[in-house]
DNA sequence: CCTCCACAGGAAGCGCAGGAGT
DNA sequence: ACTCCTGCGCTTCCTGTGGAGG
C-alpha cells in the first residue's frame, strides 16, 4: 500500500511544478511554521495529566489527606469510598494526594507504598491483585497462578516488608459488577492478624447506587469514610479550563469567550470536567489545522460535532456483526425510500443481506432482541403498532443520521459491499 | 361481535468458551 | 491435564395482543 502511494505523491508534485503552479510546499511550510502559535504544551490537555493545582477541590484534597494522614505515622488509615459522576475530579484528587504523600514518604524514608488501579482497564480480579503486588515489589507472573496464591503473596509481601499499602481502586463498580465483591471482601480482611504493614483501600465509583451491589460486611468496612464529589458548575469549569489553558496555550490563543463556551457546554452535560477539557483541546486542534491564529467559538462547535461523531462511530463500530447487519438492513430500507419499516421487512432484508455475504442468518426471535438492544442504545427507535388484521409489529426508525451509519458500515470491508444493494421490498 | 394477522416477548434448553478447582 | 461450573449467545417453543375487516 505505502510503496504504491509514494510515487503518486512525487509524481503529483513534479507535475504541479512543471505546470508552473508555484511551490506546493510553501503553503505547507507556512502553515507548519505558524502552528506553534496555539499549543504551548500539549501534554497539559491530555486526560491523564495530573495538574499541580486542582481548582475547587481544595476541600476534598484536605479531607482525603486527613483520612490518609495516619499512614505517615505508620498506622493504618481508614478505608475511603469516593462517589461522584465522571469528570468530577475523583481520579485527579486521588492521584494528586497520592503523589504528594509519595513525595513525603520518600523524603522521610517511610515504608509506604501507593497503588492506583483502574478497574475498568485492569478488567479482572487477577490483574487488579497483581498490580497491587507490583506496587510493593512482589513479582507475580501475568498468568498461571490462582487468585488465592496471588493474594497470599500479596499478604506475605506486606508482612515481610512491613509495608503499608494504600491502594486506589478506581471505578471499582466495574470490577464488582462483573466479578462480585469477593475480592473486596478478601482485601478488607487482609489486615487481620497483621502487625506492622497492611492495606488501606480507596474506592471510587460513579454509580451512586453502587452500594446496593455490595455485601453489608464489605460495605461497612469499605466505607469507613465517604467522600462525595459534586459535578462542577459552569463557573468552576471556567476556572479549571482557564488554569489549563494558561499552561497549554500561547498567550491570546484562546480567548475568554471560548473558554466560557466550552464550560457552558460541558456544564449542561453533568459538569464533566473531562468533557470540557476534551472540547477545548479538540477545538484548539481544529483551529491549528485550519492555520488560524486563535481558537474561536466556531471551532468549539466543530469540535463538539467531531467528538459527538467520534462517539457514535465508536459505539457503532464495536457492535457485533449481526447487529451491524440488522442496522445495515434498516439503512438500506431507509435509503431506498421504504418509510416506517416494520420488523418483518427488516428481517427479510437481513436474510437477503446475510445471503450476499455468506453469513448464516439468526432467527427472527434473536433479531427481535438485537433490535431491542439497538433501541436501548439509542441507535434506533422502535414503536409498537397495531395494524389490525395485518397484525401487531414494531415500526423501527433510524435515530442516528444515515450518513454516520453509512460511514461505519463503509469502514468494514465486508459490509461495505452491501451499501449498493437494493432490498427486494424496496424494489416493488 | 368475533377472527385472525404478524408479530412481541417470556421460558427453557442447548452448545460453546473460558475460568476455577483438583 | 482433566473435569466441573458458569455465563453467553442463540434456538425452539410458546402464549399474548389489539384492532381492521369479515
Amino acid at each position: 500500500m505505502k510503496s504504491n502511494k509514494r510515487p503518486d505523491i512525487v509524481k503529483g508534485l513534479v507535475h504541479q511544478k512543471f505546470r508552473g503552479e508555484g511551490d506546493p510546499l510553501s503553503e505547507v511550510f507556512q502553515r507548519a511554521l505558524r502552528r506553534p502559535r496555539i499549543f504551548k504544551n500539549r501534554e497539559v490537555m491530555r486526560s491523564d495529566y495530573v495538574p499541580d493545582r486542582l481548582p475547587h477541590r481544595d476541600e476534598h484534597i484536605r479531607r482525603l489527606g486527613e483520612i490518609l494522614a495516619p499512614a505517615l505515622s505508620l498506622s493504618r488509615p481508614s478505608n475511603v469510598f469516593i462517589y461522584g459522576k465522571t469528570g468530577t475530579g475523583k481520579t485527579a484528587v486521588v492521584r494528586y494526594v497520592f503523589k504528594r504523600f509519595e513525595e513525603v514518604a520518600e523524603k522521610e524514608n517511610l515504608p509506604l507504598a501507593f497503588a492506583y488501579v483502574n478497574c475498568r482497564i485492569s478488567g479482572t480480579e487477577y490483574k487488579a491483585l497483581s498490580e497491587l503486588c507490583g506496587a510493593i515489589g512482589v513479582r507475580v507472573p501475568f498468568t498461571g497462578l490462582s487468585k488465592a496464591e496471588v493474594y497470599n503473596r500479596l499478604r506475605k509481601g506486606l508482612r515481610e516488608k512491613g509495608l503499608l499499602l494504600v491502594a486506589c481502586f478506581d471505578e471499582v463498580d466495574a470490577l464488582v459488577k462483573s466479578y462480585g465483591d469477593n475480592l473486596l471482601y478478601e482485601l478488607t480482611r487482609i489486615n487481620e492478624g497483621m502487625e506492622g504493614g497492611g492495606l488501606s483501600l480507596v474506592g471510587t465509583s460513579n454509580d451512586l447506587h453502587f452500594k446496593d451491589y455490595l455485601d453489608p460486611r464489605v460495605l461497612s468496612s469499605l466505607s469507613e469514610e465517604e467522600l462525595v464529589f459534586h459535578p462542577y458548575t459552569a463557573m468552576e469549569l471556567v476556572d479549571i479550563l482557564s488554569e489549563r489553558a494558561e499552561l497549554a496555550f500561547h498567550d491570546g490563543a484562546v480567548p475568554q469567550n471560548v473558554i466560557n463556551l466550552c464550560a457552558a457546554l460541558a456544564a449542561a452535560e453533568h459538569g464533566d470536567a473531562r468533557r470540557a477539557i476534551d472540547l477545548l483541546r479538540v477545538a484548539a486542534e481544529v483551529a491549528e489545522r485550519n492555520g488560524d491564529e486563535r481558537v474561536e467559538e466556531r471551532h468549539v462547535r466543530i469540535a463538539q460535532s467531531i467528538i459527538e461523531r467520534g462517539r457514535v462511530f465508536e459505539a457503532l463500530s464495536t457492535l457485533p456483526l449481526h447487529s451491524k447487519l440488522v442496522l445495515t438492513s434498516l439503512l438500506l430500507l431507509t435509503k431506498n425510500g421504504v418509510n416506517d419499516p416494520i420488523s418483518g421487512m427488516i428481517y427479510q432484508t437481513y436474510r437477503e443481506v446475510c445471503g450476499l455475504i455468506g453469513v448464516e442468518p439468526l432467527t427472527d426471535r434473536r433479531v427481535s432482541t438485537l433490535i431491542s438492544e439497538l433501541d436501548m442504545l439509542g441507535v434506533v427507535k422502535s414503536d409498537l403498532v397495531n395494524m389490525g388484521r395485518r397484525g401487531r409489529t414494531r415500526k423501527i426508525v433510524l435515530l442516528t443520521p444515515p450518513d454516520e451509519v453509512e460511514e461505519v458500515i463503509g469502514s468494514d470491508e465486508v459490509l461495505a459491499s452491501l451499501l449498493n444493494y437494493t432490498p427486494s421490498i424496496a424494489r416493488k
